[in-house]
DNA sequence: AAGTATTTGGGTAATTAGGGCA
DNA sequence: CGTGTCCTAATTACCCAAATAC
């Protein structure tokens, strides 16, 4: 599997999460991300740590309780 | 394909529904939409999945609900 | 070498999270 | 039970100028 080594800009990132690009930045600063800094002091991230902070999206914080109707029951699709 | 990847914050998705983030919070802490956390801890939402609410996914809120079939689940009535 | 776009740094307002209460 | 409002603390967004990347 392509785990995505690739190194992606604070924009990039910023893009991702929908944060401003001085957001990344402070996470790198704090330590929250990874981030590797180019011979001119600009930070790099790594796409692979970048989609495992995102790979929250299929989850919910608590398990929706299905409240007695499951996604895949027999909708009431009436043609 | 795009299917709308795009993230909202809750002030977003608070001003779309006319509630208060406040209450969209609720919702995603209680699973009833899915939300990814940025690093910081805030919430961000799928836009796709937002306007799947907003649209009704397709279903028409019953109208004239027939007093045979209440649309509104509520949970499970574990009194 | 020159150009544009992006990133960096610091500082201040706005938004959000979390808990409790009405 | 769900929503709105109160509070404090934390996180984030936008302002500037200079430096870096391509």
């Amino acid at each position: 599997m392509d785990t995505g080594d690739r190194l992606l800009t604070p924009g990039e990132v910023a893009a991702l999460f929908r944060v401003d690009p001085k957001t990344v930045t402070r996470w790198a600063a704090a330590g929250r991300i990874g981030s590797i800094r180019t011979p001119g002091g600009h930070r790099r991230f790594r796409e692979s740590e970048v989609k495992e902070l995102l790979g929250s999206e299929g989850l919910a914080e608590e398990p929706a309780p299905p409240s007695a109707a499951p996604p895949t029951q027999h909708r009431p699709a009436h043609h």
